[in-house]
DNA sequence: TTAATAAAAGAAAATTATTATCCAGAATGC
DNA sequence: GCATTCTGGATAATAATTTTCTTTTATTAA
């Protein structure tokens, strides 16, 4: 991220750095929210616009993958910046990454079928994790 | 829908058909501002609290599919109000309904691998359509 | 090492789709 | 036909995100 980032004349910030680090090492899908209580310990007088800003900025360099929601708040994922599934946990809001092919050959026939030029996809299973399911009953 | 609101004891109110109806008939995923504009002739004195609030009844029952998008407003499909994938025209915002099947093989292949409850899915293919590829070039 | 400059941070206001509030008017059941 | 309760309509509120503007800071060249 860090040489990309040079490579496009992007300054490297303290809080820059901070941000990517959270990125790419969290697996669990954080929101602005939550990249922003991790940064606020270390530059307390961070603000959200500049967690914003700097997302926009790594997602422009497809270093990570927005997962937008239209009833919530949007997600990051740092470490698979690239389109794939997702399996949703509709009570904790915990997102995992499950394993599935068969998505290369459905846009194919895709753009077959419809002439469309493909460039993207977003797949998403929304369910209850096995967690959740366990403290219900 | 019609029947469904009755059988829930929702009145049938001429601003309600008119919404239904467009919803209905339409085959263009339209979003409340489109709605919008449909109903406005035949009643000038709706108001865009009225449609959102008639599609969410519409879509508690059931009777509509919605659409989120997080960097757009929701687009409704009041033909096929269950779980499908979608192609989207990102210049146009055109979106059809491709056909598609091993979707039930990966829900089943989800809930083995991850224990989840799987409930919903949304899938998203996005690209260019013909018409806007023709335009562009 | 320092000076110049262009970009980034930070604070606050703006934006936009959607939801909530509140009251007047209308649909339904008796 | 009448009372009740739901719905429509106007407006205010909400919340995530973006924009604006000023100050600070990282970078580059001398």
């Amino acid at each position: 991220m860090v040489a990309s980032l040079r490579e496009h004349h992007y300054r490297i910030t303290p809080q820059r750095l901070a941000i990517l680090k959270i990125l790419a090492e969290s697996k669990g899908h954080p929101n602005v929210e939550a990249i922003y209580a991790q940064v606020k310990p270390n530059f307390p007088t961070t603000s959200l616009a500049t967690i914003y800003k700097n997302v926009a900025v790594l997602k422009q360099l497809n270093e990570v993958l927005e997962l937008g929601f239209s009833d919530d708040s949007n997600r990051y994922d740092g470490n698979k910046p690239y389109d794939h599934p997702h399996v949703v946990c509709t009570v904790c809001k915990k997102i995992i990454d499950p394993d599935i092919s068969a998505l290369k050959d459905m846009t194919e026939e895709l753009t077959r079928e419809t002439g469309f030029t493909i460039t993207r996809h977003r797949l998403d299973f929304f369910g209850i994790c096995p967690e959740c399911q366990g403290k219900k009953r």
